[in-house]
DNA sequence: ATCGGCTCGCGCAA
DNA sequence: TGCGCGAAGCCGAT
């Protein structure tokens, strides 16, 4: 477990003290969750209760109804399985930027010490370099995202080649179940801060001052049940067709798993498991799932852990820089504003057609996303404007947005974990995709009638949601 | 349909 | 120091 814990400030623990505080940062989840399973070993120890905070603020970027709805949608199942266990639970939805941002100091004010997410992109890795030092009482950031823990790395990786040894070095060590501890002492404690009760999300997200404009998703609901029901299904009906169809968008033989997984409402270590249990019974092939679930992922981990801005070219190795800049100046074919490639209006009706995913499911399909982000290089006025292009349509409107995993998988249309390949206008070296090689290697009429059918329909017949 | 060249640099073997 | 090979390819030759 040492590795996985850190403590961010040398605090000593508080001896008056009426609970262990996990603030549930970005792992929005009652189970399989190393952090939580660290709160609880503190309180036993020192036979306090466990009192888990979780909020929701308007004030991130591009807070909008897709993302809060997500969230919300999960609060209701975290609120039942942590009080099953006999642990506190306590939601708090800031409304409006009028409303006090202190809740966390508040509930920390009667903890004993704080427990939190170690992650390394967005709100939470900016709150685990400030909040430590507000508070006098100790407080560990614990990485319950990774199965290999990132603390575990002592180096930045150069690309998936360099770090696969390491992780599978790793994994019979790493690859077990969190322990499920019961607590000693069950929260029963009354509060002075009233919790938000979330019965009707609609209605919650309504309330807040936010961005109105983004609909929540068509295809993917949020919370504990939904992610179950999503890894159930891809298990019994589609594991068995990864390693062929991944690449084939309109096959659906992908997990649909990174949304959950990026607001932690499950963790990969659980769906690992899962996999390779459903390997082992039914004589499935699960490696080619396991290496994108935790060789790919966990490389993005490491690559956002060890960058100081993980949105920044900075990151990208000397000859892709090099050669960006030979040719930042050459002629393109198209140039597209911001809001052409946000409102999907491009000359290419499959380009169109992965933004239109982008708007209406919220995530594109891994393969057409490369092209994606491929293309907005292809048609930007320079590489800066394509980078932020890509950023600023993941942040509005990707479920998996500001995540480890999508800021590599930007820069690597960029060149990041990737190598040089015969130059041309415009990428220079970077590997380039092309239309037609799309066509050739995947059934792009079909993905196009898929969309035309979203978009027609606002009904996804590939992901009912269950309501 | 299949194949080699394109091009850089990491990490390991020697 | 040499060598193999890499996160999703393209292109032209055969």
């Amino acid at each position: 477990m040492e590795r996985r814990v850190k403590a961010l400030n040398g605090r000593p623990v508080k001896e008056q003290a009426d609970y262990v505080l996990y603030w549930a940062q970005m792992n929005r989840r009652a189970d399989s969750n190393h952090a939580l399973a660290y709160a609880i070993q503190l309180a036993n120890e020192r036979r306090l209760p466990v009192l888990v905070y979780e909020g929701l603020t308007c004030t991130y970027p591009y807070a909008n109804d897709r993302m809060h709805s997500f969230v919300l949608e999960g609060v209701p199942e975290m609120r039942r399985r942590l009080q099953a266990r006999g642990i506190g639970y306590h939601f708090h939805l800031r409304r409006t930027r009028h409303d006090p941002d202190d809740r966390l100091y508040k509930l920390a004010a009667r903890a004993a010490a704080i427990v939190t997410d170690d992650y390394p992109t967005f709100i939470a890795r900016r709150h685990n370099g400030s909040v430590p030092t507000k508070v006098d009482i100790p407080y560990f950031a614990v990485d319950s995202s990774c199965i290999v823990p990132m603390g575990q790395m002592e180096k930045r990786e150069y690309a998936a080649y360099t770090i696969r040894p390491k992780i599978h070095r790793l994994l019979p060590h790493f690859l077990t179940p969190v322990e499920k501890t019961a607590v000693r002492r069950p929260f029963q404690l009354t509060l002075d801060e009233e919790p938000t009760a979330v019965t009707d999300v609609a209605a919650s997200v309504a309330a807040c001052e936010i961005d109105h404009s983004v609909k929540p998703s068509l295809s993917y609901e949020g919370g504990r049940l939904a992610a179950e029901r999503t890894l159930n299904e891809f298990i019994a009906n589609r594991l068995r067709r990864y390693a062929r169809e991944k690449n084939e968008p309109s096959a659906h033989a992908t997990s649909d798993l990174s949304p959950y997984l990026h607001f932690g409402q499950i963790s990969s270590l659980e769906v690992a498991l899962a996999a390779m249990v459903a390997a082992d019974e039914h004589k499935l092939i699960a490696g080619e799932f396991l290496e994108e679930l935790i060789v790919r992922r966990e490389l993005a981990f490491n690559f956002a852990a060890f960058s100081a801005d993980v949105e920044s070219f900075d990151n990208i190795p000397d000859w892709a820089r090099k050669t960006m800049a030979a040719h930042d100046g050459d002629r393109r074919d198209f140039v597209y504003s911001r809001e052409q490639f946000e409102h999907a209006q491009t000359h290419d009706p499959l380009w169109n057609a992965a933004q239109k995913e982008m708007l209406l499911r919220g995530k594109i399909h891994g393969y057409y996303r490369m092209y994606w982000g491929k293309k907005i290089i292809e048609w930007s006025a320079t590489h800066q404007d394509a980078l932020r292009t890509m950023i600023y349509l993941h942040d509005r409107y990707a479920l998996d947005g500001r995540d480890p995993a999508t800021y590599t998988n930007i820069l690597w249309c960029f060149g990041m974990h990737d190598r040089p390949w015969q130059e041309r206008a415009v990428f220079g070296m970077l590997r380039y995709m092309s239309y037609d090689g799309m066509k050739r290697k995947t059934n792009v009429e079909a993905y196009l009638k898929e969309i035309e059918f979203l978009e027609r329909t606002g009904k996804d017949p590939f992901r009912p949601k269950q309501v």
